[in-house]
DNA sequence: CATGAATGAGTCTTCATTCAT
DNA sequence: GATGAATGAAGACTCATTCAT
């Protein structure tokens, strides 16, 4: 019985905490960090404001727990895709397809991730700000690598530099990802992961295998 | 003497409007809005901080008038490019171009763009964001005319949508600009806008071209 | 059984009594009635913040009892001393060494005894603050007594107010045993409790037995 | 016309400060730092909270700026007293006659003064209560001094260190008016500057000089 | 009974905005 | 017309106290 009472307590504890966490993703998401109030989100998250510094120092800790742990999540996902795929091609389709799907899962994480690492250094985040810079590169050194090889194994055309490839690929999904997550609905075709991808094959692969592809893009 | 004083009075009015919007910016691009104060602004910008709301009704509207008018200007700039040029490839090189001097002449201002354009709705933008987006699919309409333009005069492989690859090229550029707005200096490499182009020009124009190209590229 | 077993109880009670106000006694002499929280007193105490509540019906009561139950002790220490002596000067000189022993023994409640009836008035003491009040009063009036009765007998000087005697060896020994306070250990000359009473003695005693007494002075 | 005009605004501002200044010194002396509110003062001094931040930083700063202002000027006015006097008894006399004027007329001010210098070390006073300890020194250095010129001048009794003297007399004067500042208009015999100095004199000076003087006390 | 998680009133402080000069 | 002093609403955060377990 004691046995389990602990963890049930811990249990609640986290699930406190995850409920606080949602909350503040949703308001901040929706209206911005400094438009949000700690009163708001113990008001969203039902508890009292209190109870929110027990488990957050401050509005920043809160704000700052909330961007680590989706960001680890997303990176570690991201990571597992892109070293589980079997050639590089597999690789980086299922990287395109996963990574919109972590976009549409998590759209408010996503708004609130590209206000903190798009251009505005202020955000405050500095220093943390270099977690999230890391998984970036992280990301992008490990699609460099897949690039890279595809060059070496003769199965991508050389001349081009792996890793700008992979800012590439990085710029690419984010630019079709951020246009349907304004309009969710909308640009149906473009979250064909595939298409996307493709755009940036047709300069790396060999022109025979154009014509079948470009059956089911658009 | 009246006819030309009410010209000069407004001359001096504009020059100071500027003065303020030049000191708003750097502070709006430094510290983020929220952390600006209008007795910062009114400091910087060496006017009494009822002048400025002689100019702009609140700081809100100050903020937005700041990044109508750059928004206007780089469009304007950007759209005259893609006219100005003649044939598909120097259109869009020029674009790129212009694109990145554009960055590294107002990398302050493009800082305070991205953090309100990339997810993040929120910042208040209700209503005014939609003119930016304005600018935003104007540019990539005309870029997708290019695109199409190329693809019926047979200078570039048919079987992509073209808007599909206005937005590529505009999630490229913005990839490479914003690692250099991050690391001015570093990625030198990164700013050769030819190079960048031609990572997607690879798949739409024809290989027999590459060989010479992919000399110039690192 | 039953008869044994609530006596314990109540000594076990009492004990716990003891070591929160012990607790509380340190935390408020070193940091101020007002930058102590329950929680740092519990935790201190190494009991529950609910078993605080349990004693003391508040933070207020809490420190109330400590300042109650100090003085009580003080006072009975003082009174007896005294009382106990044989001879006007020997009760005199026994009261110094006494109250100088306390001080010492006893420098954290004293501190906060001070703050506490030296000028504020507020520190929210009302009409407890009356009970502080009667004991020091009590005090003041024993000494009298003992400055009257050796006038009556001719021991002293004639020509002051007893009282005002009184209230004079009070602020006498406050101000040296406080300098002490402040700097332990320095001020070695200042804690010989015959030479800060001699300063008052010198006036009311014959001069005759002076010269034997500066021999001890300094 | 203009020569005018800024000191008046100079003046106004003064002023200003000074009325918050009162208004707080009037809470704080009643109620305790802790328990007074920035509200409070704001109301009291009939100012906005926001003006209260114009003329000091924080709380605290008002605060010190209260004690700090008023304890140079009761210092100096004592070092004047002390320093002015001719002959040691006059010097002392004034001292006597002065500091219980200013205890009369700053009660509030030196309740503050009490509960911040006696015993609780805490009060936030660090290293600025440096300067009020300082002032204390530097006046009993003065005493000690007055007294060491009547010993060696053959006026005073030789036997006691002047210091210790100084001390005497300080703790002397603030039990008598401690005592005065509990019950204002009580206790009218206590504030007789004279009667209260004898009571130190007595053991210094020549018993022949004693009868006349003590038709005044009591 | 002891516990300590939860509460939320109340504190200090900032800053956009106004308006008398 | 320009100024900047004054305003006070609103926000982050603390902590005495309660009460379900």
């Amino acid at each position: 019985m004691e046995v389990q009472r602990l963890p049930r307590r811990e249990r609640e504890k986290l699930a406190q905490r995850e409920e606080i966490l949602a909350a503040a993703l949703d308001l901040f998401s929706e209206k911005g960090y400094p438009n949000v109030s700690m009163q708001e989100i113990s008001e969203k998250a039902e508890f009292a404001i209190g109870t929110l510094y027990k488990f957050f120092r401050s509005k920043e800790e809160l704000y700052r727990a909330l961007l680590r742990e989706k960001a680890t999540r997303f990176h570690d996902a991201l990571a597992e895709t892109i070293a589980a795929g079997s050639g590089e091609i597999e690789k980086l389709r299922n990287f395109v397809r996963v990574k919109g799907e972590l976009f549409r899962a998590h759209a408010a994480m996503i708004r609130i991730y590209f206000s903190e690492t798009q251009g505005a250094r202020h955000n405050f985040l500095a220093g943390f700000d270099c977690e999230m810079r890391e998984y970036r590169e992280d990301i992008l050194r490990k699609l460099a690598a897949v690039f890279r090889s595809g060059m070496d194994g003769g199965r991508f055309r050389k001349g081009r530099d792996p890793y700008h490839l992979a800012i590439a690929l990085e710029g690419l999904t984010n630019a079709f990802l951020l246009l349907w997550l304004e309009n969710p609905g909308l640009h149906a075709g473009l979250d064909d992961p595939d298409a996307v991808l493709d755009i940036l094959l047709d300069g790396l692969t060999e022109p025979i295998e154009k014509p079948e592809d470009s059956d089911e893009t658009v």
